[in-house]
DNA sequence: TATGCCAATATTGTATACAATATATTGACG
DNA sequence: CGTCAATATATTGTATACAATATTGGCATA
């Protein structure tokens, strides 16, 4: 089952705005995208298709693609139901979590630590990734693909809202919630994790989003592999 | 904002399957939908890829289309969810319910007593749309799509695993939550939405998925419009 | 009759062409 | 100097063409 390339196209331009290489509102011309991946429009489309219904990208009928720029109103929907759903994951796990969950979560937990000083956007994502691999420890793949989908959102959020990234403030938080789990604690694991999302959102703070061109082929190119 | 003939196809495509006009395993064959919708191949493509995101198709590479045929595994996960969600949205209706909300559920209310014994397709799509409208008067964009993208999967799995449509069983539980909802009382109302979706699944119980060949053509007739 | 291989057919994967719509530019006029 | 209209350009909307892959049917062989 080799990906496709309309995946690649796909993949890669989901990286890009998670990882915030492109910004809220930037334009997202199928021909310019095409040039940059070496496929046609076709697939370029067929990716940005899938981006919009995820949340992450906006399509005006006969005016293009953009990154999508929530509103404060979508914001706050989309931190609220991604508490609810991450207190379920936690909950769940905590009442299933064995030796292997736990050593999975630690194994994430150290390349944290591990890039913390050394690579900025590396530390950013795996800072979600962790929240990604406790909601498919929890054991249910629809809740899984919800909480992947919302903390893909998040992203966008806090590019648009918040102050510029302190990744670091999140791997302390990270190893207390392994700590409650491996104590099968779901009370306290659920608080935990409850706090560290209020933080989060409490990161969502307006900041002036300064609007500089950008250059989307030299954005892309470390993404079009 | 008119919709785009691409949304035609999707829309019409997505009410064949929910009504069960089309059953899962059924295999949807691009060129042959495109002529029933009079559009090419091109905008069948986007639709059926649509529809791949919801859970509510299966796309192969090189082989084509068809209706998703969730697993028993699956149809777990999805009614667990639902059941998360839809509690979740009853709580949150409960604490924020005013008259004009518990009017339009009324309305609803009413439109699927009228249908009952008179057209069972509609009796079903009611009950279904029921949910969905209890979901949006809860007041979160997010839960709201989650919740309508769950109850049509749940329209798959009643037609893979469950026992021919009884669609009357609902509107008296429904009726039972609205009156739960007027008082404001959102435990009462949680639990009596609890009661009613494990009934719904409930139903899930195997029956034989007799395969019998099917006209695609004459099926999707009445959808093309 | 059963089985495996090869051609024939059908279906999907992708690019490209052309039409329709939006955006930008230019120039005239107040 | 600013505003509006007309045109030119760019971008999306859709269909179609051709290539690549899967499926089907037939034929030879055991």
């Amino acid at each position: 089952m080799a990906p496709t390339r309309a995946d690649t196209v796909y993949a890669g331009l989901r990286r890009a705005i998670i990882e915030q290489a492109l910004a809220p509102g930037d334009k997202l011309p199928e021909d310019q995208i095409g040039r940059s991946f070496g496929v046609s429009r076709t697939l370029v489309r067929g990716a940005l298709s899938r981006l919009q219904s995820e949340g992450l990208v906006h399509i005006r009928a006969n005016r293009g693609a953009e990154v999508a720029r929530p509103t404060l109103a979508e914001a706050t929907d989309i931190f609220e139901m991604r508490r609810c759903l991450e207190l379920e994951a936690t909950r769940r796990l905590a009442a299933r979590a064995g030796p292997d969950d736990i050593a999975r979560l630690e194994a994430h937990l150290a390349e944290e630590t591990a890039s913390l000083g050394v690579n900025d956007t590396r530390s950013i994502r795996l800072a979600g990734e962790f929240h990604i691999l406790l909601a498919e420890l929890a054991g249910n793949q629809v809740l899984l693909g919800y909480v992947a989908e919302l903390v893909s959102r998040c992203s966008l959020i806090l590019a648009l809202y918040g102050r510029p990234h302190s990744a670091e403030c999140g791997v302390r938080e990270h190893r207390d919630i392994i700590e409650a789990l491996r104590r099968r604690d779901g009370d306290a694991a659920a608080r935990l994790m409850q706090h560290h999302l209020d933080d989060v959102a409490g990161r969502a703070l307006l900041s002036d989003p300064a609007a500089r061109p950008r250059d989307l082929g030299a954005i892309l190119e470390p993404y079009a592999g």
